[in-house]
DNA sequence: TATGAATGAGACTTCATTCAT
DNA sequence: GATGAATGAAGTCTCATTCAT
């Protein structure tokens, strides 16, 4: 059951310092082990503390688990709106979406495993509040397949379900996409947008 | 620590109706609560059932996840076997797995929910044998993509990386395609397949 | 709770021929893996029969345990009569005492491991009549040692201290004697009888 | 499956004098009652602690068999070595063995039980590290007994079924002498000693 | 005689969390 | 700020035994 979101601004930045590391040491272990398999003990050594003062940053294990989505998600939608500023065609949109995208999940591997593994874990209102974010975003997606019909860049397609093509192309690279890997997000990037943007394009009239 | 798997083919098959009934209850269980949040009280309840006796059937629970990975697997190799023998040209085989992998999908929603879930629950040989197959099918489409791009259908492109666009888009539908839901198989299989084919295709020389 | 012995005297011949076959076929199990940590299921294998089957013959686990008890302490008391028939000197009794206890021990070394290890697992009046039976030999042991002191075969000794002795040097063989073995039961009551006797024997008055 | 041995040394003198408390009181209760018969509810209300506390103190059910086994196999062995660096012939060092292993038996008779009854219960490396040392004070029995051949204390005996006879006789007490009992440690061991060692002297010549 | 599905209590162990120090 | 002992509910799984077939 999860309580009211201890105000953590009124906090000191020591202890808000401390409190975001031990969320992005956490992430890997969520994410190699999984969220319910890995225990307190076992982030209290990777943390290098013991478990009241683990329970001193972190409020509960859900409220952990919930931080290291709002991590993502923060990025996310910072993404979204440094596109949505930038500005330009709809097709140019798309694309900076996808760099946005493959960019936060190249750079937090193990924050968006956690993020697109154990979201049905987080319950009551951090599930709500979780819920009301991914929304968000995929809105955002949305838009921009609705622009480039209404333009003329895309053909006539049913923006919801060309979103979720889009999204699960993108998204599902957080199996493989690592930080240290051979490819770069830029790598991913440019050739998935090849293909959507070719896929999604609107017929050149043939004279 | 998984067991060799109990040779289950000796039981009779009112015992193996059972076992195949109680797997097909429990897979909804693990998809909406988790694998590791759904205590074998719950699956009980469920199948209507005393601990002995559940235990009678599944082995143990770890064993009832593999099962449920193996009905998926079953029924995605399966598809991709026929695919396979139907034979016709690179864009029509690859149009042809989308259809199975959909269609897989759309009837056994809880089951690959799990599947991609949960794999990671999975131990020892049981998880070898998981990946050897997931491994096997993903191949499968790479070697559609390969015959597209020698065949001149397909343009130049990275067989890997594509059939991974390719997965995501399609797996990443078990978020929101159910049985019961507004869109068949079909309904999503089509414009899936619109997409991605002219995504890839070789552009037609102008004269 | 132990039950009444069912009466197994109206049993048909088969039937006893049976369950005696169960009684031998189990006592190395319980040996070697302990009585608590055999199951059922084990016992059904190494019998080869059902479980309903098993408990056809067996009544309980228990009662079954208390077969091998009753199979070792007649082999017991039946030696120790023969050694009562035969008559003879108090060393002469002590020593095929000695034989007796040891061809015993060799010839159903499992059975006298289930004895010396489990009788702790008996209860209520299964324990009591086991105790009973054991007491009744190691009377028959200080009764020998007894009369050696009265015929000035023995020095002044304590009966029941020495009997301890003389039950602890020979039982405690049980760990290292077996069958098939190096040893043969004379091949080890033989030193055993020498030291004793000469251990307990009264000086000789010089002259 | 044992776990190595989580390093006890790290902890505080007060958890460790806790630990300790632990073994001692829960000796009795698996002797009194098997090992195997013994819950885990049932040590906690022994030692008056929630199942939790307890598993902080013992790690397993199976690592406190061991700190029984251990509990005991110190004392022992360490009498073993007393008597080494206390010299004297052969005959006398037999009779301090004697002296010292049932002074064990005397003071820690629950333990002693539990060590000869439930040693086949330890698995893996415990076993093995058991088996090792107790392997290791048998030697030593046999020593004193070659050496006192070769001195020409002993008559000609074979030292490895004499230590049995030996170690038998005493090991064996177990089953009556207690610490509050009638008979002293040294009661036991003075007998048992005028016993043994007349019947192994070598037999003066006559002239 | 024999089967094996079903029982349900109880086995050992782990868990997130609290709180006195 | 930090510790780690203690909690006790819940975890997965095994058990001896019964009974309809």
């Amino acid at each position: 059951m999860p309580r009211p979101d201890a105000s953590n601004e009124r906090r000191s930045p020591k202890w808000q310092a401390r409190r975001q590391a031990i969320i992005d040491t956490s992430a890997p272990l969520f994410a190699q082990r999984g969220y319910h398999a890995t225990g307190i003990a076992e982030l209290c050594e990777a943390n290098d503390l013991g478990k009241g003062a683990l329970y001193h940053y972190i409020g509960s294990k859900e409220e952990l688990l919930a931080a290291i989505h709002d991590r993502v998600m923060d990025e996310v939608l910072l993404g979204a709106e440094r596109v949505t500023e930038a500005g330009g065609t709809p097709p140019e949109q798309l694309a900076m979406l996808g760099d946005e995208l493959l960019s936060v999940i190249h750079r937090y591997p193990d924050h968006v495993w956690v993020f697109l593994h154990e979201f049905p874990a987080l319950t009551g209102d951090r599930a709500d509040k979780f819920r009301e974010r991914r929304r968000l975003y995929e809105e955002a997606v949305e838009a921009v397949l609705r622009a480039g019909v209404t333009s003329g860049d895309f053909r006539d397609l049913d923006p919801w379900l060309t979103a979720r093509a889009w999204l699960g192309m993108h998204n599902y690279t957080y199996l493989w996409l690592k930080a240290g890997g051979r490819l770069s997000a830029r790598d991913v990037a440019k050739p998935f947008a090849d293909i959507f943007m070719q896929g999604i394009a609107k017929p050149k009239k043939k004279r």
